[in-house]
DNA sequence: CCCTGATTCGC
DNA sequence: GCGAATCAGG
């Protein structure tokens, strides 16, 4: 498998949100636990955001996981229009926050849809969301503009 | 034993 | 840079 962008960032979100490294493996697909683990060092993370953990009781905040199946009404039904229906990020459960992690305020915490959606889902990163938008400062918001110029 | 992430090291 | 093997811990 290769590294590319999407699956970088969707190793950063997953990872962030405190999901193991072999469910992020399972979720990319194609590599082990292993590949993640030392991609994850090479990126640079490895320290998760302190005291967010939703492992057990396997109650993950975002990542909805859109069902896309055409519904086989006839016989002869045409291939899925992918009619990229994006999800309305904006959530805010995210748990109360770690203590003196968030910021009091409107910031909703940066989330938001990932290239595709049966691999990440969600771009999540801990840092709050810039007012009125899904994404955080710098990094995510290039990431996020970019993405949406991928896919135009 | 099952799992976790961390580190090493040949490729 | 990549990831299997290995290590250390729960």
């Amino acid at each position: 498998m290769e590294w590319t962008e999407e699956r970088i960032e969707a190793l950063r979100s997953l990872w962030m949100q405190g999901l193991t490294a072999s469910q992020i493996a399972e979720r990319l697909g194609g590599v082990s636990r292993n590949a993640v683990i030392g991609k994850a060092h090479r990126l640079g993370l490895s320290a998760r955001p302190s005291p967010i953990k939703r492992e057990p009781g396997a109650k993950p905040v975002p990542i909805p996981r859109p069902a896309r199946v055409a519904p086989p009404q006839h016989h002869h039904a045409e291939p899925a229009p992918m009619p990229a229906a994006p999800p309305p990020p904006q959530q805010q459960p995210i748990s109360a926050k770690a203590p003196g992690a968030a910021p009091a305020g409107g910031s909703k915490g940066c989330m938001w849809p990932i290239g595709d959606p049966k691999q990440a889902g969600f771009h999540f990163c801990g840092a709050p969301s810039e007012p009125g938008r899904p994404y955080c400062t710098q990094h995510c918001a290039a990431a996020y503009h970019k993405r949406q110029v991928d896919a135009a």
